[in-house]
DNA sequence: CGGTGACTTGAGAAGCTTCAATACGAGTGG
DNA sequence: CCACTCGTATTGAAGCTTCTCAAGTCACCG
């Protein structure tokens, strides 16, 4: 009936408890202030989705909305294709962040969304927020809030002049975002292609191409395929501004 | 103690009654399903702020989050200063449209918002939501439609490559949202600057400037100052695709 | 080994920005 | 009513950034 497989077992894992720590959803899924009883119910309504393999939809533009989802391992990208047959795309997520908001409004999802690797995901169905939230303040409280720091990262990216800061910016978010895997955060492995990212940033491919020769000649950046090490931080920092 | 005069009389004014029913809160407000002292007591907890008159601020970065607010009369803009001294305009917004939701992240607002003319607002203040959702399931649903709605102009506004498209779904775009003043809705008047435009567009005065005469050379814009007339809005809508 | 898709590189054209000069419009004071 | 002024808007010319098209390279996979 659905494509979801009931989040039951595991929990007693610690790399995955370690993980629910780090998400955005965390407060949602355990939330304080929520009888315990309540709260096993709670955690009994997130269903796992996935495991979605590369190129695989998670959803498509006008399906009916039914849950937010949260990124547990992977990555995907949310996707609008336009009639000129180009895709614009809205934004990555990586492990931890929550996304489908957009959804909520008219009730279909507006976009495409597809894993870039093999990626699992969490799907909070909306139902059990609206419930909760009428009894619990916090778990309305944690929604609205996840909501708004969704909108408000999403005005502070907004189009900085240039290619090269926008390209800049985006490579500092991707090594914040990517942090948690106790790795150099200097070093990061991009999943996507560059054409996704080319057009997440609206420049053209061959562009974002000549940008990396570019850093990479300037000593900024070594780049070997999808994996990019930052050779020189502050110079990037400094580009932006 | 706050700038706020209540919202009190003028309720059975017809053109203000019309106004409310054209306004993204109206839900709020009126919500149905929820008993008449209820409704009238969520009614007044609604400010009436203002009238800020051009280049007022109505709050500025960093003041603490209170409120979200909804354009009465006039206009605003919400502006991020950079340390570059040159301001991103996030957004516009104009009556009947609701703004603020990126300041409930951190409890503080995240940018500036300055009226471009005099302008008067209605405050809701985010105490009343919260204490009003959890009585009545609709103010909850609609308040996260408010929202979700917000996310997904946002991100359908998405930068379209190109000056000139850009321009023609701002213009588009400001018409739509103009047109509950029941006049031509192919000539609005623009209440703010051609630099805040630009900025707004992510491109240069000068560059903005020189669109609009190479669209009135075109015939489809006839442009004076500040008031903006279609002359052939098809061949504006196929400037987008 | 050949094929396919992703990425890079090159060259010319188009778009946009910058700086500098000019024009316009509203408000002020003579 | 005119002249002055200040902020805003327009116009011009030069230069830089970015795009497009086209060719070439690379890596991976059957």
């Amino acid at each position: 009936m659905n494509p979801f497989s009931i989040y039951t077992a595991k929990t007693d894992d610690s790399k995955l408890r370690r993980a629910c720590l780090e998400c955005d959803l965390v407060d949602m899924c355990f939330p304080k202030g929520v009888a315990t009883s309540d709260r096993l119910h709670m955690k009994s309504k997130v269903f796992r989705a996935g495991p979605y393999y590369h190129g695989e939809l998670v959803f498509r533009k006008g399906d009916r909305f039914f849950a937010i989802y949260a990124v547990r391992e992977g990555s995907v990208k949310n996707v609008f294709s336009e009639r000129n047959g180009r895709e614009r795309i809205i934004g990555f997520n990586f492990p931890g962040e929550v996304f489908g908001f957009e959804a909520i409004a008219n009730g279909v999802y507006p976009n495409d969304c597809v894993a870039l690797e093999t990626t699992t995901l969490c799907a909070l169905p909306f139902d059990a927020v609206q419930e909760f939230s009428l009894r619990y303040p916090h778990i309305f409280s944690e929604f609205i809030r996840l909501m708004s720091r969704e909108m408000l990262s999403q005005t502070e990216c907004g189009l900085a002049a240039g290619a090269k800061k926008r390209l800049a910016a985006f490579l500092l978010s991707a090594s914040m975002r990517l942090k948690n895997k106790n790795t150099d955060p200097d070093c990061i492995t991009l999943s996507m292609t560059r054409q996704d990212i080319a057009y997440h940033l609206g420049i053209a491919p061959e562009t974002l191409s000549r940008l990396f020769a570019d850093m990479e000649k300037n000593h900024v950046l070594a780049v070997q395929g999808k994996s990019v090490q930052f050779l020189n931080r502050k110079r990037l920092e400094a580009l932006i501004d």
